[in-house]
DNA sequence: CTTCCACGGGAACACTGGGGTG
DNA sequence: CACCCCAGTGTTCCCGTGGAAG
């Protein structure tokens, strides 16, 4: 690699003796499902309790899911609804699954147009009024006799604009003659049924299901498991395992982080070529998983994001170590200027900085200064170095690269 | 007790991309 | 074809409000 006598017809050579020490990565990745869910069985059952009705034809009731990202949540619920679905075809009872992620599908238009397309319905993706793609989906739905689950992933998403869509299909059973439907809601947010109309909070919550976070021991059985099939034999330090476990745990045991970390590191001992997984390669990858993270996230950002973040990046340059939404704002109205776009309102910009909160970008929180009002007051999370580089690849921002606030006269200390 | 600034909720609006109808 | 209807998104406008310094 480095002494520079490579040839460039040897390139690929040189890449393929690099022993492989992945048998199989797809497993690692969160995507996939395993047949064998390790420390959830109670959930599994559960479920699958409520759901047997469906088989005895009764409709099943509701049920909510509660469960922090990563504790396999989802994997319980198409598993289990996989599992119905074949158990149903043996029995001759007609029961249909539908999964629906409502991170993607976001709106009441969206998921009734994807229930009703599950159908083999046409339906544009927009322009009906949604009364008609609902009743669409209802006569399609009713046209024979079965059971219909629909699970709906992360419902919180979809609560925000609105839930009449889930006040109504909690309600669809008593417009339909032939078939039966049941929903199964699963959400990451432990309060979110305080903000949902009580009518549709009794409805849907007629059963509920928590899933606790994994524990380190958990964590570590789930990568042992799925490590049996992803890499070759005997290519893992027996400490990365629990280093991995370990870390994850601390982020609220978020299995998916433990199995990406778990990648990540044998894809970095791959690129060092290292024969074994070390557990300085866990270190490494729980550095770059984040980073990467960032960097993504910042790349992706809409133009006045990156302005607004950039301002707040510029002052905190200057040194100004608590930065204040007026200040940022007044950077941000000049740099506009300068590559001559539109200068938003405070009140977006202040939206714009909550969402830059969110993210995980920022740090805004609201302090009172007394007799100086009320304001929020700004801490970077995130290296300024390299944030400012990702912000410059933009080339829009790039003719900002000289700008230099002019350093803020203070009023108060 | 007053005063100040920006927070943040809500309404209204503009615009987009797609209907369906005459 | 013109025309109006619809959902969805991003934005502006208006305004009541928090809370500690003065």
């Amino acid at each position: 690699m480095d002494n520079g006598t490579i040839t460039i017809k040897g390139i690929f050579e040189d890449m393929l003796t690099i022993v492989n020490i992945f048998e199989n990565r797809e497993v690692l990745r969160s995507t996939y499902t395993p047949d064998y869910l390790p420390h959830r069985s109670d959930q599994v059952k559960a479920l699958a309790t409520v759901l047997v009705s469906a088989l005895r034809g009764e409709t099943p009731s509701n049920v909510l899911i509660y469960g922090k990202t990563g504790t396999g949540k989802t994997a319980v619920a198409k598993h289990v609804g996989k599992e119905l679905e074949r158990t149903g075809e043996l029995y001759g009872i007609p029961s249909v699954v539908i999964y629906i992620n409502c991170e993607v599908v976001d709106t009441q238009y969206r998921l009734l147009a994807s229930l009703a397309r599950h159908f083999d319905k046409d339906i544009p993706m927009t322009g009906w009024p949604t009364d008609q793609v609902y009743t669409e989906f209802k006569n399609a739905l009713d046209s024979e006799k079965r059971i219909v689950i629909i699970i709906m992933d992360e419902v919180d998403k979809l609560v925000d604009k609105g839930d009449d869509v889930l006040y109504n299909l909690t309600r669809i059973n008593s417009d339909l003659k032939k078939a039966k439907v049941s929903l199964i809601g699963i959400t990451n947010d432990l309060k979110f049924t305080e903000f949902l109309d009580p009518r549709v909070k009794s409805s849907l919550g007629e059963e509920e299901i928590i899933f606790p976070p994994y524990d380190a021991n958990q964590l570590r059985d789930i990568l042992q498991e799925r490590a049996k099939t992803a890499f070759k034999p005997s290519v893992l330090e027996e400490t990365v395992i629990p280093l991995c476990a370990a870390y994850a745990a601390q982020e609220h045991g978020d299995a998916r982080r433990a199995l990406d970390l778990l990648r990540v590191s044998g894809e970095l001992s791959e690129r060092s070529k290292s024969a074994k997984v070390l557990e300085i390669h866990v270190k490494q990858a729980q550095d770059k998983i984040e980073t990467d993270r960032i960097v993504e996230v910042v790349k992706t950002l809409p133009t006045q994001s990156k302005l607004v973040l950039l301002s707040a990046v510029m002052l905190n340059n200057v040194g100004d170590s608590n930065i204040t939404t007026g200040e940022a704002y007044n950077i941000y109205k000049q740099m506009c200027r300068i590559i001559g776009i539109d200068i938003l309102t405070q009140r977006r910009v202040t939206d714009l900085i909550s969402e830059l909160d969110m993210l995980g970008i920022l740090n805004a929180t609201v302090v009172s200064k007394g007799r100086y009002g009320r304001t929020k007051e700004i801490a970077l999370s995130v290296p300024t170095e390299s944030t400012s580089r990702v912000l410059f690849e933009d080339y829009r921002l790039k003719q900002l690269e000289g700008f230099k606030p002019p350093s803020q006269t203070k009023l108060y200390a």
